[in-house]
DNA sequence: TGTTGTTAGTTGCTTTTGTAACTAACAAGG
DNA sequence: CCTTGTTAGTTACAAAAGCAACTAACAACA
């Protein structure tokens, strides 16, 4: 036994990129929002951003997408994309704020209201199952831990 | 004090998106790969997949972008492409394999092996800091969930 | 008023990703 | 050898994201 592996570099110069946070985070997001968005997308053809708007104007009310842009840290062009989108389905409303006619305020029509309650009883489905797989106090320290990752 | 708040739901139906894990997971990857990669990305002008494909050719050595693909859960079209942009900056080499012309055995240049001792320098501060922000059983900990949710 | 600077939101263009179809090489059986 | 089926890798096209430039409305002040 002379050697033990035939890695090109010495052990002290390795990283074990299976262990690296930043990978870690992208691996895992990706497979959690295949497992959650994709299959919201087919029930109701939204993007991601799309639902994440419905979510905000569902939970907060009438709002603008200035504010909605800022709430939820989603760019102004991504958030004017999902509104439009939003509003050909018929799931918003857009009126002209008249105290200030550059924003306008939008809120949730019943259909979009219903598609909010829809994906509110899904969400609270995706995270019994994820507590159920994790554990009650992992995945609230999960929930924790990536709460303060944001702030950055 | 009749009403504590305008929403528009009832509160037992609500659902409190900011702490909704997918959003979180996304988010929290977002941060930290901007963090981390963007940086990178100004250094040696290579985008995630590029590095995350650099990073298994370092550490693990020669192989076919099949076994890449595999290892790392990337996909075949996005290896391909990182493979290509690689050997552009001739940071690796391609040698059809001998044994089946199929594939092709890819290994690191002097170029890329720089590239690759530097950002595993890079991703050691970078989880160093890390663990300064979170401590070193939190950043464990979280290192630990992720894998696990991951396996899905 | 008119000038300057700022803000809300949109549009256009470029880069990146995802998906499906394709080529070339192989393998097994007839 | 010639099917038939599979695999490694590439390419082409469509969906989506990122970024910069733009319009319209406002605000403050000469």
């Amino acid at each position: 036994m002379v050697e033990k592996s035939a890695s090109p570099r010495e052990d002290a110069d390795l990283f074990e990129i299976s262990s690296f946070t930043p990978y870690l985070l992208a691996q895992a997001a990706d497979a959690q929002s295949d497992v959650f968005s994709r299959n919201y997308r087919n029930r109701y053809g939204m993007l991601r951003t799309e639902w994440r708007v419905l979510f905000h104007l569902g939970r907060h009310g009438e709002m603008s997408a200035k504010e909605i842009s800022e709430r939820a840290s989603i760019h102004k062009t991504k958030v004017s994309r999902a509104v439009r989108a939003l509003e050909e389905k018929r799931f918003l409303s857009r009126v002209t704020n008249s105290e200030d006619r550059r924003s306008e305020r939008l809120s949730l029509r019943p259909p979009g209201q219903e598609a909010f309650r829809h994906l509110c009883r899904a969400a609270q489905d995706y995270e019994s199952a994820l507590e159920q797989r994790l554990g009650r106090q992992d995945a609230g320290k999960l929930r924790d831990l990536l709460k303060r990752l944001s702030r950055s």
